[in-house]
RNA sequence: GGAGGGAUGGCCGAGUGGCUUAAGGCGGUGGUCUUGAAAACCAUUGAGGCGCUCUGCGUCUCCGGGGGUUCGAAUCCCUCUCCCUCCGCCA
């Protein structure tokens, strides 16, 4: 969620960064938030007068009904009163009527007494219908409001790269030295099928397309590489989480991948629970609602847990092969931040990623975002590819993103500062460490041997029982 | 799955329709006293919105969430969530 305050002082701001976001949809949204947004504050201002009224003159309603001196005449004298200053809108004029409730002139009939409180009390009624009709025109536009501003996505940071789309992402420098070949290597989809470690026909079979099976030394490898990661990381200073896999739709727009993103997500209808796209929704959402002390900060956690994602989006996209799937295991890691610290923070998240890679021995490549293609959340964002030969492209293994206080906000997210001032949003960052099964692709491919083994890069051995190579099945 | 009991400020805990502006205690903060500390005493105390003459002042909202009744709701009604006790079923 952005600052509303900033949409309100600066619009043409807002509209100006929303267009180097590629969101021209957002931009048409900003007018409408201005027109509501001040029509609620005239509404407020309004009926915050009223109630302040209302409850003035409720609270010496319950001493003039208490008060049981009162004669029949001042009862009558009272309510006459005050039900004139009630309708003159002379909230003064009918406090005093009723505290010091001046004698009806004449005879008073038996039934005046009851006649002349029924009437004050209709007079209250009428005006505590104005209050409601208000509240309801309010609770409306605020409904309003609250849509359209769920729809305005992260502004970009000042050092993000501005450009239209994914082709201007800026690429840093290669790291490490692609590996010669003297054979042309296989695609995982051909080396893991011919080793017996990958059955894709079988996966098919009971749960359709983008499911697979991984088998033996396939399996066991893709356990070594989550687990390694997520020591590494723990061993980094990452607290270790183990979340729910499931959560509630709260958490969803928490983490902002509602409502934009709802086609990404398995639901369950009769739990109401969504499946983790990421762990990064049950990262951020632990800490909903919640006021840290700043000396809490920051907070470094690692999950490590299957992500599910419909991949709706891209039918049709990457068919092939293990790179886009509906269920993966990714190492995620998260942070909570004071802003000042928030930018460096980003900087140590990209190399605990880059660590992983490193220690892999696979070239990587660190990308950095354009505005056009950063996403909804993040204000700034690197990604890591690693090549891969077989496939001859290079792969996204990692996103890591700062999305400054836009996650915070909807998630209601603050610390105390050191200097006891109010309450403010903390900082998120979110990256992966790494996502498991892109790994486990880039392995396969840089680590084949001409007979179609693979060799098990020296870091996974331990977790692999000091298995040295992956040999094909005969 | 069945029956019952609960949810009040950082924590404990009173409060069954109006002098409640949520009592009282604990904790926190500031002060008095003291060489210093403790004790005692005094004062103070959360979050959010809006407005203004903006280091402040005013006002509204918030008693698990949402909705309702009422002139007026922590208090009454409906509903949801979570917690506790007992029973059943299962590991």
């Amino acid at each position: 969620m952005i600052d509303i305050n900033l949409i309100r002082e600066k619009p043409d701001w807002v509209k100006e960064q929303l267009v180097k976001l590629n969101d021209l949809a957002a931009v048409e949204r900003i007018d409408q938030i201005v027109a509501l947004d001040r029509r609620r504050r005239e509404l407020l201002a309004r009926v915050e007068a009223l109630k302040a009224d209302r409850n003035r003159i409720n609270k010496q309603m319950g001493r003039f009904r208490g008060a049981k001196h009162l004669s029949p005449a001042q009862i009558v004298g009272g309510a006459r009163a005050a039900i004139a200053a009630i309708q003159a809108d002379q909230t003064d004029a009918a406090l005093d009527a009723l505290a010091h409730p001046p004698a009806a002139d004449g005879d008073i009939d038996p039934d005046a007494p009851a006649e002349a409180l029924d009437a004050l009390l209709e007079a209250l009624r009428v005006q505590g219908d104005r209050v409601g009709a208000l509240d309801a025109e309010i609770r409306a536009i605020e409904q309003a409001l609250d849509e359209h501003l769920l729809w305005i996505p992260n502004m970009p940071d000042p050092t993000t790269p501005v450009g239209a789309s994914e082709e201007q992402n800026v690429i840093h420098p290669v790291q490490g030295t692609l590996r010669e070949f003297d054979f042309e290597p296989l695609p995982h989809w051909e080396l893991g099928p011919a080793l017996g470690i990958i059955d894709f026909e079988r996966g098919v079979k009971l749960s359709g397309t983008r499911f697979y099976i991984l088998k033996g030394l396939g399996s066991r490898l893709y356990r070594a590489l989550g687990t390694w990661m997520l020591d590494v990381q723990v061993a980094r200073g990452f607290t270790e989480i183990y979340p729910p896999f499931m959560v509630h739709e709260d958490a969803m727009f928490g983490s902002a991948q509602f409502p934009k993103f709802r086609d990404v997500v398995y639901f369950d209808a009769e739990s109401g629970l969504y499946m983790l796209p990421t762990a990064e929704v049950a990262l951020t959402n632990m800490h909903r609602d919640e006021i840290f002390e700043e000396a809490d900060l920051p907070l470094y956690y690692v999950a490590h847990t299957p992500c599910f994602r419909r991949e709706k989006m891209s039918a049709g996209r990457d068919v092939r092969g293990l790179k886009r799937v509906h269920q993966f295991e990714k190492v995620e890691l998260y942070k909570f931040t004071t802003p000042e610290t928030s930018n460096d923070e980003l900087m140590s998240l990209v190399e605990a990623a880059e660590a992983i890679c490193a220690a892999l021995e696979i070239p990587y490549r660190r990308v950095e975002m354009v505005t056009g293609d950063l996403g909804f959340a993040a204000s700034k964002k690197f990604d890591i590819e690693m090549w891969a030969p077989g496939s001859g492209e290079w792969l996204e293994v990692s996103s890591c993103s700062n999305t400054r206080d836009f996650q915070a906000r909807r998630a209601n997210i603050r610390y105390r500062p050191a200097d006891g001032g109010r309450p403010r949003f903390v900082h998120t960052l979110n990256g992966s460490g790494l996502a498991v099964i892109r790994p486990f692709i880039a392995v396969l491919e840089n680590y084949q041997q001409r007979d179609g083994s693979v060799v098990v890069p020296p870091v996974l051995r331990p977790y692999m029982g000091g298995v040295e190579v992956i040999e094909p099945v005969r």
